[in-house]
RNA sequence: GGGUUCUUAGCUCAGUUGGCUAGAGCACUUGUUUUACACACAAGGGGUCACAGGUUCGAGUCCUGUAGAACCCACCA
C-alpha cells in the first residue's frame, strides 16, 4: 500500500506547493481566451507576520479563485502587500527611540533605508506565510504599494485631481498627533471614555463649561442660541468686555444654532483653533481663529505666564489662577467625556489648523456615465444603481449613512514613511512662495530665485491603497515611461485592459471606509471604471472566549503559522471556513481545527480505500453502474456538485462547506464504501474519488493534491488544473432502490442496538428490492442470513414498504414492545398535524401543489406504518 | 444622540426569496478491536428557536414592542 494509515500533513504540504508553483498553475494567462475571474488581494501591512484574520481572507479568496480555475476561468489572483505608512512609521520610530535616536538625528535618508530593509523582511516572510496557507496567487505578478510603476500612478492621479481643482492646498483644522507629529484622518481616531473634571467659569455675566481651561486664553466669542430667550437681551455682534484669565478682554456676542441651550448654561465661548465644532462656527461667522497650543503640545505665548508649559501640567495651574481671581464657579468632579486617541500609537489627538493638502469630495467635476459629479455623489451612485453590490446588504446603508457625513479628505502627512507628495515650492525675488505640481521641478533657473524644494510631506497611506485594483494591473515598463500619459499606459496595459474591473473584493467589514469606499472613488475617478463588481465582507475572527484578539493580552491570538504544523493548512483553513457568513465575527476554537484534521484523515483513508481496491485510477473515464449503491452514489455527487458549484458562486461558503463535508463522510464513507464491500464496482469507485477531490480541492488543496498525485505517479496530471465535475448519467429508479436498503438497514440496526444483539437473522417476502440486493443488506446489517420465505416472523420492519421481518423471541420481543409503542405514539402525532394541515381549506387551496401532494404522500406512509405497527402490538398483548 | 447586528442543543455556530418531524461540530450515553480510518463505526439522549403580540393556510425565517449582549458613526462646550 502507497499510502500511509494515518495522513500527516506537514510530510507533503511544501513539496505539494512547490509542485503548483513549478507547473505554472497560478499563472493568469490573458492571451488564453478563457473568461477571466480577477481578485485583487487586499494587501496586508508589512508589519511583521500574518494574523489568523488574515489566514481567514487567504482561504476565501482562495477557495473563489480555485473554484474558478476549476470551472475552467482564466483565474487570476493578483498579491501584493502595503507600505502602511503610518504603522510602519511609527514602529520604526518606537525602534528609534529605544535605542535613543531620532528620525532626526539620523536623517530622511538612513530613515528611509532603515525602514525598507524592515519592510523588505516583512515581506518576504507573509509572501511565505502566504504560501504556507496554500494561496495559490499569482506570484509573478506581485506588487507593492511603492513599487514604481504604483508610484507613478500615485502621483499621475494626484496632478490630475490637482489640475481638475479636485486636491486643493489650505488651512484647515485637522487631527493632529502630536506624539507622532502628524496630522491623522477621521478614520483613524478612536474614543476612549474619560472620567475628568468639568469647570464652570465666569466669564463677564455668563457661566461657561469647560473640561479643558488650558484651551481658554484666547476665548473672545461668546456664543448662544438665537431663539434662547435667557439671552434675548444680548444681540449678535454685542461686545462686552470681561476680566479673563491674563486680564480684562472685550468678548463679541455670537448667535449660532450648534448651541444646545439645554446643556450646561446655554452659553459657550470657542477656540476655534483646537476643537472641530468651533472651527466650523467660526468659518460661519468669519472669526478670528488663534492658536494657543503649539505643535507639540505646549502653550504658546498667548497664555502669558505659562507660555512653554506642556497642556496637562499647566491646567492645574491655571485653574488654581481662576480661582484666585474668583473666576472659578464650580467643579464637577464625575464628568464623562471621550477623548479622541490616533488608532496608531494611541497618542492624544489635538485638533490643529494647519496647511495641508485636500481632497474636494464635494466639486462636480467627475465624469461618470455622461454627468459631472461630485466624488461623493459617484460613490453613492454606483453603488444605488447596483454597479456594484455589497454582501451582505445590510453594509450598504452604512456604506450611504458614512458617505453622508464625509469631509474633504486630508491626505498630507507629516511623516516620511509613504509617497512623496509631488509638489515643488520656491521662492521668488519677491519672497513669494511659488507652486509647482509635476513628479520633477521644473528645470528652467531664473536668476534670483531660490531651488525648488518638494514637499517634505508624504501621502495618506490609503491614498495609494485606494488605486490598488487598478495600478496593480499597469504594465510597469510603460508606467516607468514618462513620455507616456496615464490614459496611455492604461490604453496599452494587456492586464489592465483584460483583467479590469475586479470580480469580487473580499475583505473586512472594518475597513469598508478607509479603503473599499476610496478605491470606489479614486477608480471611478481615474479610469472611469468600477474597481470590482462585487464585495464581500467578511467578519472578525475572536478568540475562543469571544472577545477581541489584542497585543494587550497575547495569550488571546491566535498565530495561524502555529496552527499549520500541528494540524495541516488544510484543517486551518476548513476550521475558518466553517460556520463562517458574510459580515458576522466568529470565535476561533481548537476543537474545529481537530474535527477538520479528522475529516482529512477521513478523506485519506477513503483514498487509501479506494486504492488498494482498484487497480488504476483512470482519469476521466465513464463510470458503469451497476448496483443500486453506484446509481445511488452517482446521484449523490451529481447533485452535491452542483450544489457546491452554486453555493461557492453565492459567497455562502459554509454552505458550501457542510454539503461537502456530509457527502464524503456521510454518503460516500459510511454507505457507498461500505456498500462496496459486498461488491465492487471499481469504474465507480475510482469515479467517486475523482469527484470527490475535486469537490473539496478549493476547500483543502494540499491533502487532495497529495492524493491526487500519488494516484497519478504515472502521468502529471494535477488536480488544480483539472475540471470541475460533470453530472454523470445513472437510473433514478435503481438509485431509489438503494435508499429503501438504507432504511431497511437502519430499523435492523436499531432493533439490534435496542436489544443489545450482537447477531441475528432476517427473512423477506415477495421484495425484489430485497431479493436483488440480499448480500448488500445481510453485509451492512450485519446479519447471519438473510432468506426468503412464505411466513413472516419475529419483529416486522415498519419503516419500509418492503415486507421484511428480523427474528427474535417471545422476550425479545416484549423488550422491543416498549420503543414500538413509543414510535406509535410520535407517529400519531405527526399523523394528526398533517391530517390537520390537509384539512385546512387554506393550505390545498394556497400552498403549492408540489407541497401538497407530498404532504398526503407523507401521510400514506404513517398511516400504513402505524397501521403494521398496530397490528403488531395488538398481536403480541394478546399473547 | 443616530445606526447595525446578535440572542437556536451543555459549548461554538449554520439555517439565503416563509413550507418535510429545526441541523452540524465538539461534549454526553450505550454498544463495537468490522481486514480504509479509534483522528473510527453503529445506535441514542438533549432545543417552547430570548420574551410578548401581529401578518399568514403555515413563522426560527416577515412586522411591532420588550429585555439582554456586541459593534459602528457622531460627539456637548
Amino acid at each position: 500500500m502507497r499510502l500511509p494509515k494515518t495522513y500527516e500533513a506537514e510530510q507533503y504540504e511544501k513539496d505539494i506547493y512547490k509542485l503548483w508553483e513549478r507547473s505554472g498553475a497560478f499563472y493568469a494567462n490573458p492571451k488564453s481566451g478563457k473568461e477571466p475571474f480577477v481578485i485583487s488581494m487586499p494587501p496586508p501591512n508589512e508589519t511583521g507576520t500574518l494574523s489568523i484574520g488574515h489566514a481567514l481572507f487567504l482561504t476565501l479568496q482562495d477557495i473563489m479563485i480555485r473554484h474558478a480555475r476549476l470551472k475552467g476561468k482564466d483565474a487570476l489572483w493578483l498579491p501584493g502587500t502595503d507600505h502602511a505608512a503610518l504603522a510602519v512609521n511609527a514602529l520604526i520610530e518606537k525602534q528609534l527611540s529605544d535605542e535613543g535616536t531620532d528620525k532626526h538625528q539620523i536623517g530622511r535618508d538612513e530613515f528611509l533605508k532603515r525602514t525598507k530593509e524592515f519592510v523588505g523582511n516583512s515581506r518576504n516572510t507573509m509572501l511565505e506565510q502566504m504560501r504556507a496557507i496554500g494561496a495559490s496567487a499569482d506570484w509573478s505578478r506581485t506588487r507593492y504599494t511603492l513599487d514604481d510603476s504604483l508610484n507613478r500612478c500615485v502621483n499621475e492621479t494626484f496632478i490630475k485631481m490637482y489640475e481638475d481643482g479636485l486636491i486643493y492646498r489650505g488651512y484647515r483644522i485637522v487631527n493632529w498627533d502630536p506624539n507622532l507629529q502628524t496630522t491623522v484622518s477621521d478614520d483613524e481616531l478612536v474614543y476612549q471614555e474619560e472620567k475628568s473634571k468639568f469647570y464652570t467659569l465666569k466669564y463677564g455675566p455668563f457661566e461657561i463649561g469647560t473640561a479643558r481651561p488650558e484651551t481658554k486664553f484666547g476665548d473672545k466669542y461668546v456664543i448662544m442660541h438665537p431663539d434662547d430667550e435667557r439671552y434675548a437681551q444680548y444681540k449678535h455682534g454685542d461686545t462686552i468686555d470681561v476680566e479673563w484669565i491674563n486680564g480684562p478682554i472685550t468678548a463679541t456676542v455670537i448667535k449660532d444654532e450648534a448651541v444646545d441651550p439645554k446643556f450646561g448654561t446655554g452659553v459657550m465661548t470657542i477656540t476655534p483653533a483646537h476643537s472641530h465644532v468651533d472651527f466650523e462656527i467660526a468659518q460661519r461667522h468669519g472669526l478670528d481663529k488663534e492658536q494657543i497650543i503649539d505643535f507639540h503640545g505646549k502653550l504658546l505665548p498667548i497664555a502669558g505666564e505659562f507660555e512653554g508649559i506642556n497642556i496637562a501640567e499647566a491646567r492645574p495651574k491655571i485653574v488654581e489662577k481662576l480661582n484666585k481671581k474668583g473666576l472659578l464657579v464650580s467643579i464637577d468632579e464625575e464628568y464623562v467625556h471621550n477623548i479622541a486617541l490616533n488608532d496608531r500609537g494611541k497618542g492624544v489627538i489635538e485638533p490643529q489648523i494647519k496647511l495641508q493638502w485636500f481632497v474636494d469630495v464635494n466639486k462636480k467635476i467627475v465624469d461618470w456615465k455622461g454627468k459631472k459629479h461630485s466624488l461623493k455623489e459617484v460613490m453613492q451612485s454606483v453603488i444605488r444603481e447596483g454597479d456594484i453590490e455589497i454582501v451582505p446588504k445590510r453594509f450598504e446603508k452604512t456604506y450611504f449613512h458614512w458617505i453622508d457625513s464625509l469631509r474633504d479628505w486630508c491626505i498630507s502627512r507629516q511623516i516620511w514613511w509613504g509617497h512623496r507628495i509631488p509638489v515643488w515650492y520656491r521662492i521668488d525675488t519677491d519672497n513669494r512662495e511659488e507652486t509647482y505640481v509635476g513628479i520633477a521641478p521644473p528645470t528652467d533657473q531664473s536668476e534670483g530665485f531660490h531651488e525648488w524644494q518638494q514637499d517634505p510631506d508624504t501621502l495618506d497611506t490609503w491614498f495609494s491603497s485606494a488605486l490598488w485594483t487598478w495600478s496593480t494591473l499597469v504594465d510597469p515598463k510603460l508606467a516607468v515611461d514618462g513620455s507616456l500619459s496615464l490614459e496611455a499606459i492604461l490604453k496599452d496595459s494587456r492586464d489592465f485592459q483584460k483583467y479590469h474591473p475586479t470580480d469580487v473584493m473580499e475583505t473586512g467589514w472594518d475597513i469598508l471606509f478607509f479603503w473599499v469606499a476610496r478605491m470606489i472613488l479614486a477608480t471611478t475617478y481615474v479610469t472611469g471604471e468600477v474597481p470590482f463588481k462585487k464585495v464581500y465582507l467578511h467578519g472578525m475572527i475572536r478568540a475562543e472566549d469571544g472577545k477581541k484578539m489584542s497585543k494587550s493580552r497575547p495569550e488571546s491570538i491566535v498565530d495561524p503559522l502555529s496552527v499549520i504544523p500541528k494540524y495541516g493548512a488544510d484543517s486551518l483553513r476548513l476550521a475558518l471556513i466553517m460556520g463562517v457568513s458574510p459580515g458576522n465575527d466568529q470565535n476561533w476554537g481548537t476543537a474545529k481545527a481537530e474535527a477538520n484534521r479528522n475529516f482529512c484523515n477521513k478523506l485519506w483513508n477513503i483514498a487509501r480505500y479506494i486504492e488498494a481496491s482498484t487497480s488504476e485510477l483512470a482519469v476521466g473515464s465513464q463510470p458503469e453502474p451497476k448496483t443500486a449503491a453506484d446509481h445511488w452514489v452517482i446521484a449523490k455527487l451529481n447533485e452535491a456538485g452542483e450544489s457546491i458549484n452554486e453555493a461557492i458562486s453565492n459567497f455562502n461558503f459554509s454552505g458550501a462547506y457542510y454539503r461537502m463535508y456530509h457527502l464524503i463522510w456521510d454518503d460516500v464513507a459510511d454507505w457507498y464504501i461500505e456498500a462496496s464491500k459486498t461488491e465492487l464496482n471499481s469504474t465507480v469507485l475510482d469515479h467517486v474519488l475523482e469527484t470527490i477531490l475535486k469537490l473539496a480541492h478549493p476547500f483543502a488543496p494540499f491533502i487532495t493534491e497529495t492524493i491526487w498525485q500519488t494516484l497519478h505517479a504515472e502521468d502529471d496530471t494535477l488536480l488544480i488544473t483539472a475540471q470541475w465535475p460533470k453530472p454523470v448519467k445513472f437510473d433514478a429508479k435503481k438509485a431509489k432502490q438503494f435508499e429503501q436498503v438504507q432504511k431497511i438497514v437502519r430499523e435492523i440496526r436499531q432493533i439490534k442496538t435496542a436489544l443489545v444483539k450482537q447477531h441475528g437473522n432476517a427473512l423477506f417476502k415477495n421484495s425484489q428490492i430485497v431479493a436483488d440486493n440480499e448480500p448488500l443488506i445481510k453485509s451492512l446489517a450485519k446479519l447471519e442470513s438473510l432468506v426468503k420465505t412464505e411466513d413472516g416472523r419475529g419483529l416486522k420492519l415498519t419503516q419500509t414498504t418492503e415486507p421484511v421481518w428480523f427474528e427474535v423471541d417471545d422476550e425479545e420481543a416484549k423488550k422491543y414492545l416498549k420503543s414500538l409503542q413509543e414510535r406509535s405514539k410520535e407517529l400519531k402525532e405527526s399523523i394528526k398535524n398533517l391530517e390537520v394541515r390537509l384539512g385546512n381549506p387554506g393550505y390545498a387551496k394556497k400552498a403549492p401543489s408540489n407541497l401538497v401532494n407530498e404532504s398526503e404522500a407523507q401521510l400514506r406512509d404513517k398511516r400504513s406504518e402505524l397501521k403494521t405497527l398496530t397490528a403488531y402490538i395488538a398481536s403480541q398483548k394478546s399473547d
